[in-house]
DNA sequence: CTAGAAAGGTAAAACGTTTTATGCAATGCT
DNA sequence: AGCATTGCATAAAACGTTTTACCTTTCTAG
């Protein structure tokens, strides 16, 4: 398996009539190079259609154009391709995006804690990690190499950290659930993960703060991501056994279409006596009957700021972060009254 | 941004007090090393947390441990992030999956023949491609190189390249037509893409056979993937001012939607005068009004085979390719009668 | 007792870059 | 005239591996 190499700078330097540390001057703009040399190697290069090599590159600690993507909320999942699950399917194609962009390729690395660990893994310019958890050993990983990195969603327990961008949790967790009171519920329940991301922490901070406020009882039920639909419906039981709220809050689309699935198999009418709604939206909320009102996150947004402040790390800039992005709420029928 | 690197080769050797030579042989299995010293060296490395670095490895010509993955479908479409497109947010997702599940990384890699080339592109192990085209200029140049690549869909005019997977499109094509048929369908248009790739141009050949076979005039449109559900919306009008047919087969969900939008808002009735089928699944032909029925592919099964063939290719091994998955047939309410 | 092989190990070259240190003219200044 | 400065270019070191070639010992056979 020895591979065709490409043309390398001592071809290029051979036929500019120059030495190697004058193509590599005049391709990085170093050195005290001549106009004139520079010019004309420059040329010679582009004619012979000349690529740095970017493992030998990479080697003298320069960058390698290329950063990674930890799905952290994947790992939870248990499932590298869950169907429906939009904010993840489409992270990934945003986030692709957005760095082909900007001339960066994406690699997707699974978890850097487990061995072995992904040769190029550590050889990147940076990472975006997805919704890291307390105390994450990723991102532990990552510090002890000095790798910059930037997460999608705070990492929880971290205060002093900023390198982070996110949908305005705060303010759509209140969108939805003044949504609801305004449409008349009293009494929301609130569905979140077992993974303990900012997502799942934040929301629940917010709903109690929320309860207080209005002086309603909080009922918190924490359901695995994993469990998905079958666990919603599931927990749906539990849920109707300790009596019908006015409305229930889900946090990730799949357990609301369980609940919902549920509730409506024990004959609780939804919106009538009860409404559903996701706190981010997915194939599942869509396609239930009636389809489930959901937050609509904002992966482009979020990853084109994710990317602006990694590329300020990895450049030594000082970075302009937290960054905060809107998500959409989708009213759909399962909160019309 | 100089980085901190993590223990070298010399930092074992000096630790295990032998030669680097020493330690690399003992770590690879390669010289002649007695099997104590081996055992002490490989002791002594697992202690320090030792990993060799991927670049200077992968400089020595040796495997990297990373795959690219080169879209090319979503150049046709235009966009990095086209929300609801199954195949290809799934297969990302599921090409993930199974590299990451054989230690291997997998790198999105944009268009490999648009200037500036991301840097490691060259340095990959192998490549997976998504639906080449005619004269692919990707393969091309990965073959100048001598990179190692499989590809989602066989590469037109290529009938000796047999290192491709995909969904057997003479099977499912023939269970979408015979389903439309038993439904009473005589007349079928098809409207296919304008990306010169097998997708397109096998089905276009097995439709035309059928309709051979069974006498009937193929009525064949074609709408660039880019034009979405807009672009079939428009050319429902076309087809309709043509002559109403019994049935369109629209290779992407996408069309689909929009064909039988246009349709429906001239007054015509789904599934009653005219059904609707769409070659591919997507979010649009699921939630369509009626659900549009839909062959829903199978990017897990054709993913894991690719890496079966490409992990056989990076190995010198023979490989077991072409492999054929099945797809499976979702009929819904625009097809049913 | 010695030539040759076998066993066990290491030094050094190589991979393709970037970076640091150095060299050599030509020019400017007293 | 002599010395510092400037302008331009290069040699060589370094990055962290793998691989090749070579060097000792020790063993075996004659």
């Amino acid at each position: 398996m020895t591979r065709a190499r490409g043309i390398t700078i001592k071809d290029v330097a051979r036929r500019a009539g120059v030495s190697i540390t004058a193509v590599s001057h005049a391709l990085n703009d170093k050195g005290t190079l001549s106009a004139a040399t520079r010019e004309h190697i420059r040329t010679v290069a582009d004619e012979m259609g000349y690529e740095a090599d970017a493992l030998a590159r990479g080697l003298r600690r320069s960058t390698m154009g290329a950063i990674g993507l930890v799905l952290r909320s994947l790992d939870a999942l248990g499932d590298y391709a869950p169907a429906g699950v939009d904010v993840f399917e489409r992270f990934v194609g945003a986030a692709a995006s957005q760095a082909l962009a900007r001339g960066l390729s994406l690699m997707l690395v699974p978890d850097l804690t487990r061995a072995p660990v992904p040769p190029l893994a550590f050889s990147l310019d940076g990472y975006i990690v997805t919704n890291p958890h307390v105390d994450d050993p990723v991102i532990a990983r990552l510090e002890e190499r000095g790798i910059p990195y930037v997460t999608y969603g705070r990492p929880p327990g971290r205060p002093d950290f900023t390198h982070w961008a996110s949908e305005d949790d705060e303010d759509s967790a209140r969108l939805v659930l003044n949504h609801l009171a305004t449409a008349g519920a009293r009494s929301v329940a609130l569905v979140r993960g077992t993974d303990p991301n900012a997502w799942n922490l934040e929301h629940q901070e917010i709903y109690l703060g929320w309860c207080e406020e209005r002086g309603s009882t909080p009922r918190l039920y924490e359901l695995p991501e994993r469990a998905g639909v079958e666990g919603g419906v599931a927990l749906a039981d539990r849920i109707l056994d300790e009596g019908l709220p006015d409305a229930v809050f889900c946090l990730t689309g799949r357990h609301a279409a369980g609940v919902q699935r549920g509730l409506m198999a024990r004959g609780v009418r939804v919106p009538a006596q009860t409404m559903v709604v996701a706190g981010s939206d997915s194939e599942h909320a869509r396609n239930s009957r009636p389809a489930i009102s959901a937050l609509e996150l904002n992966p482009v947004d979020s990853s084109a700021a994710l990317l602006d402040i990694l590329q300020s790390l990895i450049a030594g800039r000082p970075a302009d972060a937290p960054r905060l992005t809107r998500a959409r709420f989708r009213p759909r029928a399962s909160t019309r009254r």
